[in-house]
DNA sequence: TCAAAAGTGTTATCGCTACACCCATGC
DNA sequence: GCATGGGTGTAGCGATAACACTTTTGA
C-alpha cells in the first residue's frame, strides 16, 4: 500500500455491478436488458445495474441487484471481469464489477417482475447497448460458451423438469452451433446427475419425452472433485 | 441504475488493487510478498497493493503498482477476481480487484528494485498474510495452475533463452507433480511456437541442453484461434 | 398410413499415456 | 570408462466423433 498511514489520502469511487442475466426461452438464449431512464443516455438500452454500498458486501449488492430488477434471488451468478477505464461511464467515474446470471423461465415466469422496461433480447438481436456494456455481454457470452462445455451448468436455464432434447436444444442455442444428440445425451447420461420422471411431456412431439430433473447434490459431489468434461 | 438522476446519492469506497506476483526461480515457483508498514498491522506480511486514483485506468494502476514495486512493466497480468467483503480491510472500507503476475527471474535480476522489505517466498512456504490475502494467493495459484495445462504461458516466468529441461521443470514446479518429459517436449514443439538456437547450456549437464525461445508472433496466432491444449 | 420427433449402439479414428534406451560430455 | 543429465519413438488404450434406423402416436 506504498508508504501512507491508513487511507485518508487516497481517492474513492463508485463501485457499480452490471449483470448479464441469461435466460432460456422459445429456444433462443435471451438477455435482460433496461432502458435507462436518466441522463445522459435516456432511452438507451443497458445491462441491469447497481451501485454498491459502503456497508453491503460486493456479492450481496449482485443479488439484491438482481433481485430487485427480476424478482428472483438464489440464482446462479458469478463474476467474471472488472472494467475500470477512467471515462466508461461520462457521468461519473464508476469501476464496475461484471457478472453473469442464469435463469430459468418457470421462475421468471411466476415471479419476474420486470422494472422500467427491463425486457428480454435474444442473443443474436441485441441493441445497441451503452458505455462499454456490449464488451461486457461479449465477455460474458464468451465465458458461458467456454463454461458450458466443460461444466454441465445448463441446468441453470431450464424448469426443474425438462426433456434431453431441451437440453440439447438449449447447449445448441448457446454454442451456436448443431450436436449430436446422441452423442450429447450419453456424456449427459454419463455423468449421473439427472433422474429420470415416470412422465412424459408433449409439447413437441407425439411420442412425447421423457421428463429429467437435475441431482443437484450430485452434481456437486462431482464439482468438488473438480470434475470437467467436453462437448 | 435504478431510479436516480446521476450518482450524487451513492456510496464511493476505495479500490485496491492486490496482485499475486509470481516468479521462478530456484526451480521454485515464488511469490513476491511485502511487510506491511503501517497500521494496524505492522509487520505482517502481504501481497503487493496498492489504491487506484480516481483519475486512473484499472490496468494503469496495476501496472504502476507493479512498476512501483518491482521495476518491471510490460509484465504478463491477469484479472483474477474482486474481493468485496465489509469487513475485509479492517481500516477501511476496500474493495480489492485481484490481479496475478508472472516475471521472469532475468528481468527482475536486472531491474527489480525490491521496496519496503520485498521478498520472495516459495509457493509452499508462505508467512501468515494479512486480511483475505491467503485466498486471494490460493486463488491465484489455482488459476495458474489451470491455465498453464491449458495455454502455454509458462515463458513468462522463464528467460527470453531457456532450455526444455528447465521448462519441463517448471511446469512440475508450478503442477506440484512429476511429469513425463517426453511427452510434454512433443505437445510443446507440436504447437510450433519455439524458435531453437544453436546454443547449448552447460549449467547442468556436461552433454549441454539447447536453448529455446518463445515466438510470441506464433503464440498470438494461435491463442487468436482459441487454441487449447492439456498437460 | 404418414409425418414428426424421440430414442438408442457400433465402429473408426485420434490423441493421450506409459514406457526405456542411446547420446554427449566432463571428470 | 563412467556417471550425469539430454534427447528421442512406439504401442496400447480410452475417449471422442461420426453415423442411421426403429419407435410411438396423433392427425
Amino acid at each position: 500500500m506504498e508508504t501512507k498511514k491508513g487511507y485518508e489520502n487516497y481517492d474513492k469511487v463508485h463501485v457499480a455491478i452490471d449483470c448479464v442475466i441469461f435466460g432460456y426461452y422459445e429456444r433462443q438464449l435471451q438477455v435482460l436488458l433496461i432502458q435507462r431512464d436518466f441522463e445522459p443516455v435516456v432511452g438507451e438500452w443497458s445491462l441491469i445495474g447497481g451501485i454498491l454500498s459502503e456497508d453491503e458486501d460486493l456479492d450481496a449488492a449482485s443479488q439484491r441487484i438482481l433481485k430487485y430488477n427480476t424478482g428472483l434471488d438464489n440464482v446462479f451468478m458469478e463474476h467474471v471481469h472488472v472494467f475500470g477505464k477512467v471515462h466508461r461511464d461520462p457521468l461519473a467515474r464508476v469501476v464496475s464489477v461484471m457478472y453473469y446470471a442464469l435463469i430459468n423461465p418457470i421462475d421468471y415466469n411466476h415471479k419476474l417482475i420486470p422494472r422500467m422496461g427491463a425486457k428480454w433480447f435474444p442473443i443474436n438481436n441485441i441493441p445497441k447497448l451503452i458505455f462499454d456494456h456490449e464488451e461486457m455481454l461479449k465477455m460474458a457470452f464468451d465465458t458461458l460458451k467456454k463454461k458450458i462445455t466443460r461444466m454441465p451448468i445448463g441446468f441453470e436455464l431450464l424448469p426443474p423438469k425438462f426433456t434431453m432434447p431441451e437440453l440439447i436444444q438449449l447447449y445448441e442455442a448457446i454454442l451456436q452451433k448443431s450436436l449430436d444428440k446422441r452423442n450429447l445425451s450419453k456424456k449427459i447420461f454419463s455423468l449421473k446427475i439427472l433422474r429420470k420422471h415416470n412422465e412424459k411431456q408433449f409439447n413437441t412431439s407425439k411420442k412425447g419425452a421423457f421428463l429429467y430433473s437435475f441431482d443437484k447434490r450430485k452434481y456437486e459431489a462431482l464439482t468438488k472433485k473438480g470434475f470437467l468434461f467436453e462437448i
